[in-house]
DNA sequence: TATGAATGAGAATTCATTCAT
DNA sequence: GATGAATGAATTCTCATTCAT
């Protein structure tokens, strides 16, 4: 594990060269083979890092769900670490580009908070599999995505989002002034967190299934209201 | 692994039976060491399996760190399955211990609900193991949990007080009468859970630590505000 | 490799307990079972390693050869690193038991060199392992045996048993004094070593096999005279 | 690994062949990069087999020191083992080269003598890479020397020499009669080889680095005088 | 002449577990 | 109640090599 080794391919994400003057009409060529097979084994490990971490992750396993093999993960990935390292490194971007998606409406703080908050919480809704991968990685105290380098351009603008809509509302004197946005973003995302990545021992003891789809709009309801009741001015002094 | 075998010694709790009157005695020598032993294995487990997750985890580094060996793992727990069990159970009892001696101020609601919110998040912050613990049984889906039959035992009043002290507060005119009790105890528990269980990652992204005392502090501050403001009365139309 | 690993069984000689007065003739225990599959292993180790060097020995090979399993070598020496380790520690072990034991004419140094000559040179003839396994080690430019902690206990006395008897032979006027018995002991043993650690090159290229047993004797008988002329007094101006 | 191939491209040695009275010319560009490749190549397996031995040699390390791939290993040299022998042929060849270029005194006999042994020795110590090539190949039991075809022309002339040299002094009475040439030779080669060859062990267990250039050239000057001294006539009877 | 992708076979090592006493 | 020896079956990773272009 860890060993540096050279590995081809592109690291980036795959090859969206722009189409050009020769149209869109250009066919799979053999090139796209590599990354193909490159994009499949990433899929596949994503699912099972997702669904077993990373010590229960297999090998085997990855590779024959990308119907490729072994040796491929390791043509590609150099190491089982590495392996989990790009699959984060995805999961973490496709987040990021989700997060500059979004769309606030910039006329209204309050709508675009809940916005905000829905947005994040369907994030976690539709992608079980981040939130398990996120889990092992705090297991590892987050040593792969210190490692990465690229943690920089993995960060979205999330945080930032919120900030603005903050003080958009601020200005316009609906929302009391002193409300840190990172720990109201950490709020707001461990609302919605929680109750996904501890639905099963969750179930299990309250009897409830945290994930079941009306349950949780009833909940994400209540939960947006706890949010917007806190941001609202005039109760600073509570 | 998962084979049911005939396990001799207790399941449960070791004897730490308080001596009582009958006074301090001379202590009951074999039987006294193997508890110990089986003690020692099981708090070990417990630290290497939170800090390791279950595939993750070592049979050989929990017997060193029992001071025994891995054929004693086998001897009192069976397997590594029915090890992480009786870790899981031995955590979640003691959850229930504690939050059977929670005292909330009978006489003020309000009150009782933030020292409610403080016991849960507190909880978390000192016990950072059995958020690595639940990270894990929820990889497995609650699994172990579901199959422990002692579940029943294990679960806690907790829902129960939050019930009970939103039902004073309600008798009162002090909190809403449309409050889940459930769903509030999910979203406390996740204020709380995310920011501790994440906190790796969190930090990493956000560039500031998410455990460090002061912060937290002034965290809760804001989250117990939240959930005060979410119950009180009169707010329902929002 | 290398991790350091917790390894069962003894490290030092096998046990060579004295038998005490129940008399010698103590059955084979069951303890012993562990130590002689130990001797085993070390013993095809030592014959793999010399037949393939450290790169070329394959696990299994000694395995097969020891009648054990690949895991038994890992469970007694932790490592194909730490096997090689045992394997070169037990021939410095075997060279100082023999070194030890050697006997020389003490009434006559003329004498006793030719029977230190000889008895260099025929350890090297009776062992081609142990040349083939100290080319090994100088391929790693000594690593193992710098790494090793028992230096000291593995090297011989034969510098000083050469020391001696250059002594004596001087305090005699037979030799001569500005001998240093280092680099005469580097260039006797050279003198034998390289015939039969380079033998199968040098009978491709001279046509010649070095290391058949009548041309070997007569080179010895050469290769004394050379160094016993070196030695005699009275040629120092040469 | 040993299956024989149609390989392309010069196995001897690159065209060097100096330009002569044709004039500089321009280079023959295509042809010239293909060979410089396989110099490359060559040289870089030569320092790896030197460092790693046969086994341990890695091809892709190989072709990073060439600046090449290892895909183009296998296209000029077949095979890891072709490659070993390219190497080991290129090897002799240097030593072949060198040794008809040497220049004994012809007319001192015992000047040549030393002479000599200077070089054979000086060759050794400016040449630690072919010691460890010759290591590996004594533990493949020559097996490539012997299949490589090319050996005749491999062999070098120095036991001719050496012969000669002794003849020369013999026929002036200077040298002794039965001397063996080539027990000689193999007598010379050990006093300079085994010092360098074994210098890591014998630097960690004699405490004294073999390798040091001053403590080489006062061993140098006594071999020398070991030599001188067993070859001088008048010294049979001893 | 060159190269990127691919691979089967095997290597070292580990894991959870059981046997015999 | 305890232990040292043993092990089958993985598991991660590497190696030399070949295919297709």
């Amino acid at each position: 594990m860890s060993r540096e080794r050279i590995v081809p391919g592109t690291t980036g994400r795959a090859a969206t060269a722009p189409a050009g003057p020769e149209g869109p009409a250009s066919p799979p060529r053999r090139r796209r083979d590599a990354e193909a097979t490159r994009a499949r084994i990433l899929k596949a490990a994503a699912v099972e890092f997702a669904q077993h971490g990373f010590a229960g992750g297999r090998g085997d396993r990855i590779a024959r769900r990308a119907r490729s093999s072994e040796r491929m993960v390791y043509y590609y990935f150099g190491s089982k670490d590495g392996l989990f390292r790009a699959v984060l490194e995805g999961a973490y971007a496709s987040l990021r580009d989700a997060e500059r998606a979004v769309q606030l409406d910039p006329d209204d703080p309050a709508r675009a908070l809940e916005q905000f908050c829905r947005f994040v919480w369907r994030y976690y809704a539709d992608h079980p599999g981040f939130i398990s991968l996120l889990n092992t990685e705090n297991l590892h105290r987050a040593r792969n995505l210190r490692k990465s380098g690229r943690l920089d351009e993995l960060v979205g603008p999330v945080v930032g989002l919120l900030s603005q809509l903050l003080a958009d509302g601020q200005a316009r004197g609906l929302f009391r002034a002193d409300v840190d946005p990172v720990d109201l973003y950490v709020a707001i995302a461990g609302l919605g967190y929680f109750r996904l990545s501890n639905r099963h021992t969750l179930s299990a003891v309250l009897g409830r299934d945290m994930a079941e789809p009306e349950g949780l709009e009833r909940y994400w309801v209540e939960a947006a209201r706890m949010v917007s009741g806190y941001v609202r001015a005039g109760r600073d002094r509570l």
